[in-house]
DNA sequence: CGCTTGACCGGAA
DNA sequence: ATTCCGGCCAAGC
């Protein structure tokens, strides 16, 4: 049961890095917050869409331009995620005033970024915020 | 082309 | 609380 068509790599690319260079300052979002904020291609229901949605999400980073806060992307469970220049990302995040727990958790009670406003979020086509149907509870 | 790897998530064990 | 695992995509080599 796989997609039988994809959603358009870069269209999907441009939503994140939109959202990504809203996130405010000291605030923190997860790949599945990202997820849950673009509009599931047509062609996709919400659960095939939700199942991989988030990887998308980081594929999308892992091309992010330097000038967007992309230490401000976390993962579901609060931690920063094994990648290249992890240590530079927690950095970021502590000059940010973000502080981690003895497990190198945020939490994101504290931390979590509401989104954007809702009016930003309807010029752009975009949903203020839908929990991913696989979303996980957090604390 | 065919393989391999991956900035994820949630449920099961 | 932790680790393991299925998902079966997309990019890179």
């Amino acid at each position: 049961m796989g997609f039988s068509s994809p959603p358009d790599p870069k269209q999907f690319q441009t939503f994140v890095w939109k959202i990504v260079s809203k996130i405010s300052p000291g605030k923190v979002t997860t790949y599945c917050q990202i997820a849950g904020m673009i509009p599931p291609p047509g062609n996709l229901n919400l659960k095939e869409y939700d199942a991989f949605a988030a990887r998308w999400v980081g594929m999308a980073m892992a091309h992010c331009p330097d000038d967007l806060p992309w230490q401000r992307v976390i993962n579901s469970q609060g931690k920063i995620s094994a990648r290249p220049g992890a240590n530079r990302q927690r950095e970021l995040l502590e000059e940010e005033g973000i502080l981690f727990d003895d497990k190198g958790r945020i939490n994101l009670e504290i931390y979590g970024w509401d989104g954007p406003d809702e009016e930003w979020c309807a010029e752009h086509s975009l949903l203020k915020s839908r929990s991913l149907s696989r979303q996980r509870k957090l604390f």
